[in-house]
DNA sequence: TTGTTTTACTGAACACCGTTCATTATTTTT
DNA sequence: AAAAATAATGAACGGTGTTCAGTAAAACAA
């Protein structure tokens, strides 16, 4: 019983020392750059150990993929105190470029990089990503209901939102602003936001 | 003289039998998933020989990277004729979408995948990205002799612009219209539009 | 306490990767 | 025909993800 319980910590300490380790590692170097050795070599054991705690590198990408969304729901969570939906609504739009700036590689993960997606894992593992998305879809249900975006269809319009500021994340996660030679990134997220914003107040 | 003509003739052609092959692995098994050794065997060569025509890797990904933009602009000089500055925009976000539907993974390869950016080679490399980007912003500077986008500032705004179709097209790229389980990525992306257009029109 | 089983870990091995380079075969120049 | 230049090869180097026989330590049974 003692002895069984404590054998099982060991094992979940163990996961999440490996995870540390990678995602120390992944979001210095990216994916691709990162090897099973290195991620080994930081925590001083074998690369063959990684291998009785996850299944490959693949389920520690997903395992962080997991922990992303929960940093970003948990960010999302004093949304539920803006009493105006419409403001809500802005309020998201900005926690999640915030969220995206600050976690760059986070949001990497999450939104952009090629998950190899192997066995169709996708139901327990986009479980965190509805969540986000559904968030989305009830602050505009919400916002029609007191008479914003008439005649507009929910799935759609969180797509096309989502998109907007999503667009922006990306752009800026894989140095695309780049293409405004001498323009803070952050300017140019921030005004463009606020221009998105303008568009939305309209529709 | 002949010969050295036919020389030159023969690396060209060379290059481009090695491109051709490259292009079609990469955009097969993407980036990561091709090897040298993949493409080599494609055109019936040894590894090797591909490195008397291209430095590395990276060269043959940003001679695919010009290509994918050439493409692109080909595809929006008929743009030119269509004379309202606004029916123009509209129409250009049109074409960009459906660029990006197309051909995915030159898109990808365009404005997704992290390019390696060795020596900064940067310059030469986006001048076609830059050539697209100065396209749109004309646009919007004619749309404001309109009397479209008033106290809009054109680089913000074509940010914006930009980062909205870019976002969808980045969604479906890299999969996550997934996250809409029933609902076809052509139609999100269809509507998802429409709404975005509709949002500029009232801007 | 001793012997046995279970568990945790290692490190060598496999088949791949990007890249380099000495060697060979071919073509051009002298 | 001999010499020089060019083109192509394939072995080699140090890396990759992953597997697995072997070993050492811990848990259990007697």
């Amino acid at each position: 019983m003692t002895i069984a319980s404590r054998k099982q910590k060991e094992r979940e300490d163990m996961r999440s020392l490996i995870l540390d380790a990678a995602r120390k590692i992944f979001l210095e170097k990216g994916y691709y750059d990162t090897s099973m050795r290195n991620i080994a070599e930081e925590i001083q054991y074998s690369a063959g150990t990684i291998y009785l705690y996850f299944k490959d590198k693949d389920e520690i990408f997903h395992a962080l993929h997991e922990e992303g969304f929960r940093r970003m729901l948990e960010k999302m969570q004093p949304l539920g105190h803006v009493s105006s939906p419409f403001e809500r609504l802005k309020a998201l739009g900005r926690v999640y470029l915030e969220f995206a700036f600050e976690n760059k590689d986070f949001y990497d993960l999450m939104f952009i990089m090629q998950a190899p997606i192997k066995h169709e894992a996708d139901h327990e593992d986009w479980k965190m990503g509805h969540r986000t998305l559904d968030f989305l879809k009830t602050i505009l249900s919400e916002c029609k209901i007191e008479g914003y975006f008439k005649g507009k269809n929910v799935e759609y319009l969180s797509f096309a939102i989502w998109s907007g500021v999503h667009g922006m994340a990306a752009l800026y996660c894989r140095d695309r602003c780049k293409a405004y030679h001498d323009i803070d990134p952050k300017d140019l997220i921030e005004h463009g936001y606020k221009y998105f914003v303008n568009m939305l107040e309209k529709l």
